[in-house]
DNA sequence: CGTTCAGTTGACTAAGGTCAATTCCCGTGG
DNA sequence: CCACGGGAATTGACCTTAGTCAACTGAACG
């Protein structure tokens, strides 16, 4: 079965019919490696489902590319501020992998949700998924040192080395992949 | 004229007629001085306005009251994931001086939404603000020092030294009281 | 093979933390 | 009105963590 219809199926409490009902409103697209699902400056005008790959957030500062997020298999993969305000985007999201994405557009989503208010639910788990994912790292880089920082990342995405370079990691902690080659060499 | 008021006509474009059916939909609380809006362990159900005073949301970590928020005049006080989830707070809310809320109860903001559509525009822009403020927290965590963290804070909010004492503003850049009493010294 | 780029390692530096001693400020009670 | 007490803020000396700069290794790919 689909990555897409079991998370749904498993996470809210829908029947088959309002089930299916919500699947048409998706359509499936793949992305090739590097390929972007959003760019800086763009209105992000979808959510996107990861039924396959994974895809990185990031922003250009000071030149550096600044990693704030990952996405993987059964993630919600949207730019939520620009989503939402209907403005322009400041962040980049692009596949690490050959990827592929259900997306729903946004209208569709609210004309969905005309006929079928349930559908609100996925919005809001969207919204909180979102939010606390991102108090959730500002919290940890408030109260945890760099190494800790590291653990609490591979206990929350134990494979992210076999998907995801580690420089990147570093990024994300916030450190310099100096810093993060010697955290793991310290064991 | 209430700030409430000016503060949704002002934000978004709602006839004289709605306005007045959504403020009715409010209702004033007074709280005194530390007094809570919200305990860890509670579960949100308003969303509050606040007209007057001030608030600071915190955790307490490792015995310490770490601060993650402030919120002030026309900014809205609420635990998003609380509310949204519908499970209880981690975080606390509490006045600092003697405030007043407008609050509205979600239960009944769902029900204002049924008959008033546009209602949906504040729960966006609610969401939209709470997520804006999280990730650019984490952003400056990351990209600035301490000390480029308290001017952007200062360029923020100018008068938070007249309203916050000096180790809660510490808390919430992340370092310690004495670290933010050198960065004001050597200006 | 040689080029390139991720990752490692070493030596040194800088930002911020820690511990401790004052000093400042403000509310309270005599 | 003044003196006192207690918490907030400041300052100094020293320490720890992560950054910087640079050299080197190793794997991937043309």
């Amino acid at each position: 079965m689909k990555n897409i219809q079991s998370y749904i199926e498993n996470t809210f409490s829908f029947s088959p019919l309002e089930i299916e009902k919500i699947l048409k409103c998706f359509t499936l697209k793949s992305f090739q490696k590097k390929e972007y699902f959003l760019r800086e400056g763009q209105y992000c005008k979808n959510v996107g489902f990861v039924e396959k790959g994974n895809f990185i957030y990031y922003q250009i500062i000071n030149g550096e590319e600044k990693i704030c997020d990952f996405a993987f298999e059964n993630d919600w993969v949207s730019h939520y501020k620009s989503l939402l305000g209907n403005i322009p985007s400041e962040i980049n999201i692009k596949a690490l992998e050959n990827s592929e994405l259900y997306l729903l557009n946004i209208d569709k989503m609210e004309e969905l949700s005309q006929t079928l208010p349930k559908v609100n639910l996925i919005r809001s788990t969207l919204a909180e998924q979102y939010f606390t994912k991102s108090t959730q790292r500002a919290t940890n880089l408030i109260n945890l040192d760099a190494k800790n920082r590291y653990q609490a990342l591979l206990k929350e995405i134990p494979f992210i080395h076999q998907r995801v370079p580690q420089y990147y990691i570093a990024s994300y902690l916030g450190i310099k992949p100096q810093s993060l080659s010697r955290i793991r060499s310290e064991k």
